[in-house]
DNA sequence: TTGCTTGCAAAGGATTTGCAACATG
DNA sequence: CATGTTGCAAATCCTTTGCAAGCAA
């Protein structure tokens, strides 16, 4: 068994939460998920493996997800939120094509430390941050 | 008259819109404040003024002003758009405190410098970011 | 059995839009 | 006067929530 399933299981438990099919199977597709996916995405593909599934199910899981520490939120402000798994998969900033909506995640541990040091000459103790990189890729800038 | 208005006016008559006292009581709300501040903000001091104002009139306005240049979006993803003036106040991110929500405007050139080379060594052409950092302030750091 | 879960539909919050009356150029 | 503009309310969009019925432990 996947190791997030493990996680989750025993997240369900210690919370004394229940597992149960429906939750079973949204992690599942979840999980084939390389990338973020939104909740309406996610729901059309569960729904076509259990079309009585229903979005507030999707929705609640989701928030599970978070609270387990599995998933991640990402927001492109284009008013959807996004998610991605957390397992195995180290934070990243998004670098995302105005033309083509690609996106590539990418890590400059340099940006990294510069960010912590910025926000500490203000006094601030860094907790996290968001950076996204907008541009046109080399496919777009050649339209 | 402050430069903001002469820009804005001018852009109206450029775009066959037309100047209205709504409009101009709204601007001159709207470049009293330094930083950014939500629609709904905005609506409240305006109705101040004008209590016959409707939402619907300042949400328009915005629209107007990041057209003409004259404003920005500031998204700290807590789901309300904020908005700040964009003449005279050069590109900047921002430094946010969890705990009391405090920002700051902060711009680091070497970072931007890295992201553009980031950008780059992906084959895309940067277009724009944004970068939010989230952290502790001095006073809350000690509660 | 107890209490968490589910699907449904209604509710929410922020923003947008249709419309008829009104004002600007 | 032809077109934009306004306020209002209704409509949207995404997400959350109340509820009664259904399950897991």
């Amino acid at each position: 068994m996947k190791k997030e399933k493990e996680i989750f299981n025993q997240f369900l438990s210690r919370k004394n939460l229940r597992a149960t099919p429906q939750r079973d199977l949204v992690l599942d597709v979840f999980l084939t998920r390389e990338d973020h996916i939104t909740a309406e995405q996610l729901y059309d593909v569960v729904k076509k493996n259990d079309p009585s599934i229903g979005q507030a199910t999707i929705y609640r899981f989701l928030k599970l997800m978070l609270d387990a520490g599995l998933a991640r939120e990402v927001d492109f402000g284009d008013g959807v939120m996004r998610y991605e798994g957390s397992y195995n998969h180290p934070h990243h900033d998004h670098l995302i094509c105005r033309g083509c909506g690609k996106t590539i995640e990418v890590v400059d541990s340099v940006i990294e430390e510069l960010q912590r040091r910025v926000a500490e000459s203000f006094g601030f103790e860094l907790t996290d941050h968001e950076m996204y990189l907008y541009g046109l890729c080399e496919v777009c800038r050649k339209k």
